[in-house]
DNA sequence: AGCTACTTTAGAATGATTCTCAAATATTCT
DNA sequence: AGAATATTTGAGAATCATTCTAAAGTAGCT
């Protein structure tokens, strides 16, 4: 019987990456999962300890590292700001970041996808992920 | 009288971007206009020491963060170390970081930055400025 | 040369993230 | 289930990158 309920989706998430199941570990992913912006690493750590699922900073940096590493949670590095994080389960996008607001809009351009790996390509590369971020203000 | 040797230009551009010339600010763009690659703030202040260009590593910081401020050089943020910098007198250009090399390749395409104005205007917004990297593995 | 505002310096301080290793817990083996 | 083994966690120390501080030095104007 495939997982139904959120928590076993997490669960088999986890799994699946190769780590074994922790409290911890759920509660980092869950917090991720519900997230709907793009936390940092002390903001996910207070989110988890505020939800009664009590974790360590360190775990919490730690944890957030490997399950980027295993590929579940994807990094967002924005110029002069700590990491972020968000869940790899929405289908890939970039993203643009309102320089006044701080407000960051997720979009998807397979045209310039394309582009990209032919540009790739003319360079003798293949990619293997990538970056792209607009760093803009409102249209006038 | 135009300037016409690289110390006079390099006098010009500190001058122009607003700020006063002192031989460590001289020292510091020196340096990057005469990197091949993209070096970050300590490797800077390595290079200026050895040139016999006596500079400390908190001038080395503060300079390279106001040139990057007016323009005059640009901030390279890769993932997972720390930021580098590149002078801004070469045409607009992106990145390919060679994940196993580590080298950075420097690319242009017309078609993308238009495609990315295309998606700014679609979201109401203008670009200020973009980032866009690809990270690849030579091709097989 | 003298004044004044801007700069530099060395070291302290900060912020973000990683490390250490003993205690706790998940999985495996009987 | 209970013991043995391999992982994981937590608290605080440690590290790395970068910025701040306040005292001493210098550029640029007169």
């Amino acid at each position: 019987m495939a997982p139904n309920t959120a928590d076993q989706i997490i669960d088999e998430t986890i799994r699946n990456s190769g780590l074994r199941v922790t409290r911890q570990r759920r509660a980092i992913y869950r917090v991720l999962s519900e997230a709907e912006d793009h936390p940092d690493a002390p903001e996910v750590h207070k989110r988890a300890q505020a939800s009664d699922l009590k974790v360590s900073l360190a775990t919490t940096y730690r944890t957030l590292a490997e399950l980027a590493d295993k590929g579940v949670v994807t990094r967002l590095t924005l110029e002069g700001e700590p990491t972020r994080f968000e869940t790899s389960d929405a289908p890939h996008h970039d993203h643009i970041i309102d320089l006044e607001s701080g407000e960051v809009v997720e979009f998807l351009s397979p045209e310039i996808e394309e582009l990209q790996r032919q540009v790739a390509r003319q360079h003798g590369y293949e990619i293997v992920f990538h970056r792209l971020q607009l760093y803009c203000r409102k249209k006038t």
